[in-house]
DNA sequence: GTCTATAGCTCGATAGAC
DNA sequence: GTCTATCGAGCTATAGAC
């Protein structure tokens, strides 16, 4: 069962990730669901409160999919390398970059409490990375860097990506830049 | 001597880099520079002229003060720590982030042109940074990938240091993210 | 090259019927 | 919970005087 709240928030959310907070509107929603916008308010009075429910739902399933990449890997290598197949995929669905990058670029547009959410999905996913790290025997003196680098590389790398796929519709036969960049971090911070 | 066009491309390149290209308007640089709109307009008679502008600007001068770096610096370590530098005081400037990376965010917003510079932008950085590699003893099956991964490593550390700086008008005592995801990078690839 | 004035459109959001 | 109708504001852009 898909509620209609629902439905808007997955609309939102691709449509986020592919234009941007302030690339897109109710109108967009309204026309890909066959609603009108006033439907939407009433789901979601306000832009604000939509993006709230928006990093609030993806936080939760980002979460999610960790812990799946945390019980099918065996070894911090294969985790890492899984963990950055949670990005890689995100591009591959319509070139796709994270939520929580979009919203970094756009925090200016967003309410405090989507910026602290933002911040704390990164927070959240630096632990977990330098957790992973330390499994794999690095010094805690050096997993918290370690693991904003290995962040970081992967947002940028969606950045790259979309950048590289984006003369006029051209997409596919590319090489995967992000598996690519994930690899080399791996390799050198291991 | 500074003409009207260099400060409305001063103006619009901090906007873009602070909002994104679809959260400022030509009301705002109205606003800054006290001209109208419509002198704006006899300028660049569209926002995707202007942003075609901007980054045609944006590219040389970030050639230009690469190549400063390359005749300051010696050997390859510190060409590739001064070269992150320039991204580091980019969001030293009242949190900016690079241009092409808010560029690959917004290019569903952007004119072909535009993504292409774009694209090319990032090329031309990753060639650079494979030199830079290469000169340093990698071998040349790796450098492609290394400087991609290093390319990657400074736009995201700008997201994460943009949405770190973000709860409230924070900033200052912060730690330079930027710097630091440099570092472990070059200690890790060289 | 800068201005006043405004067109034409889209935005987020609301009122109120069903 | 969804709709029709609409508001007021902001947007990009243009016409035309100076």
């Amino acid at each position: 069962m898909t509620t209609t709240a629902d439905r808007i928030l997955d609309s939102a959310q691709t449509l986020v990730q592919v234009r941007g907070y302030n690339g897109f509107s109710y109108a967009d929603i309204s026309a890909e669901l066959s609603i009108t916008k006033p439907s939407i308010h009433h789901h979601f009075p306000t832009k604000a409160a939509l993006a709230e429910a928006l990093i609030a739902r993806y936080r939760e399933r980002f979460a999610v999919a960790r812990k799946e990449v945390d019980d099918d890997a065996v070894g911090a290598r294969q985790r890492l390398v899984g963990y950055a197949g949670l990005y890689a995929e995100t591009f591959a669905q319509g070139g796709r970059i994270c939520l929580c990058g979009v919203f970094a670029v756009d925090a200016e547009s967003l309410p405090v409490q989507v910026r602290q959410a933002t911040d704390a999905f990164f927070a959240d996913q630096r632990q977990w990375v330098a957790g992973v790290l330390a499994e794999a025997g690095m010094p805690a003196t050096r997993t918290g860097a370690a693991a904003e680098a290995y962040l970081a590389s992967l947002e940028g790398a969606l950045l790259l990506a979309r950048a590289h796929g984006q003369p006029d519709g051209a997409a596919g036969q590319d090489r995967d830049v992000v598996r690519s960049v994930a690899a080399t971090l791996v390799d050198a911070l291991l």
